[in-house]
DNA sequence: TAGTGGTCTAGACCACATC
DNA sequence: ATGTGGTCTAGACCACTAA
């Protein structure tokens, strides 16, 4: 693994203090915290594992501990890494038990915990419509998976997902493997094809319900249904996932916290 | 103003190490924020105004900076601080132009900035119906203040709210005042009443359209909206205030960040 | 017992805003 | 020139976990 040469060829200086009068002068913690980020999304270090320790980091990084910190700090609580007192630093993962379903904000009006089913409905390979090519950042025309499924709880179905994957990093996912996995779909991308959600910005509104969405959540056309249209980003933000899902909310609410 | 003789009655030493082994260990930086959250919630920091420089407060609490600069750190992004490079930290406002509508997460699809108008429909003191008891704390019967407005953005009504207010903490608001003041109305609440709101929880439903709420948003009954049902809270998670809001998402959505 | 992250200190220097 | 927050260091000790 490479190591403090890095730093070297970066604007800061060999052990202490960062250049004095600079246009875009960055601080030597944000640097590492790039350096880390290169590891992350390299793949050196790998989900769920832990990454070395705040004193070898240091050590490798010819920086002080304190530094190291900071930049742990801020990746902590973007939850690309997670601290255990005692035990180490982990690289975030969303095949945990703790994490599961991070991004699903929908919660039971009774507050209930309520059992999750998944039902695989479609899985196609198809030219990315121009919407969904402008989300993705694919030319219109390239290939793009498509994934249609339902989440019901406690046997009654009230999401319905349309999702958009881009082709060429989901090389060889099939219903089949879907279907197969245990734990949330995020987990999947992550372990099988290295493709790792980092963040995602929603647009929420209100619509009536018509179609196969109907249908398949049980309700009247016209009935009110949440629309939740996601882009998931990985490193860099990069789009990997554009997902729109209709939510039957008459048992359930989409919970959110503003401060 | 009270100084460090209130640490010396925490389960804190007088200038270093915390205690051995004690149940319930609350570092010492924890115990800093706290006194510094009861010098907000006294009101002896004003919303707007400038707070004492760490080192000052490091003398008084009888601390290091540093220790003193983690307090403010957690303070600085829980939004109840805001640090300026230069000038100072300063208590946290929703009377500013750049925190104006920070609880407002309602966005034009196009993007484009549009102007915000108030009209206010109602403003009457009323006994709390159960369920609104409930949610701010009060005894069913107790006092409260409903208001009913709605927001035009470029002319066109899309938002519907009904907000509870406990009528105590809130004695004297009047229609008058509501529409006298400019700027957002947490910043009417904040200099006139002293309440000041730091965090809310939100629950989204697509609802359809009736009664009023349809008449005051010029849509059909039976028109998906958005609800979006907020509880604000004050200091200590005190909840002060509830509202409902329907959010005509025709050519709007509600925007929210996953991480 | 050893290793990890978590807290706390003291001091140096930098970047920024104001006077 | 002064005072503020921002960065960086070095070292000490504490709390937690696992072997």
């Amino acid at each position: 693994m490479d190591d403090g040469v890095l730093l070297c060829c970066n604007p800061a200086m060999s052990s202490a203090v960062s250049e004095p009068a600079s246009p875009a002068f960055s601080p030597l913690y944000q640097q590492i915290k790039a350096l880390m980020v290169r590891e992350l999304q390299a793949g050196t270090w790998r989900p769920g594992e832990a990454i070395p320790s705040e004193t070898e980091l240091a050590l490798r990084f010819k920086v002080s501990q304190g530094t190291v910190r900071k930049a742990i700090d801020e990746l902590a609580t973007e939850n690309l890494l997670v601290r255990r007192q005692g035990r180490g630093t982990f690289v975030a993962t969303h095949a945990e038990q703790t994490t599961q379903y991070r991004f699903l904000r929908l919660q039971a009006d009774d507050g209930e915990a309520s059992g999750t089913q998944r039902q695989f409905i479609d899985c196609r390979r198809l030219r990315a419509p121009a919407d969904v090519a402008r989300a993705l950042g694919l030319r219109s025309g390239d290939a793009a998976i498509q994934i249609k499924r339902v989440l019901s709880l406690r046997g009654a179905p009230v999401v319905f997902d349309e999702i958009w994957l881009p082709a060429a990093p989901f090389k060889g996912l099939t219903a089949e493997k879907l279907s197969g996995y245990r734990g949330p779909m995020y987990g999947l991308f992550e372990s099988e094809f290295g493709v790792r959600m980092i963040r995602a910005e929603e647009k929420i509104r209100a619509v009536a319900a018509e179609g196969q969405a109907a249908e398949l959540l049980a309700v009247s056309p016209g009935t009110p249904l949440l629309s939740v249209e996601r882009l998931s980003l990985s490193y860099g933000d990069k789009p990997v996932e554009l997902r729109r899902g209709l939510y039957n909310t008459s048992a359930h609410h989409y919970r959110n916290e503003l401060s």
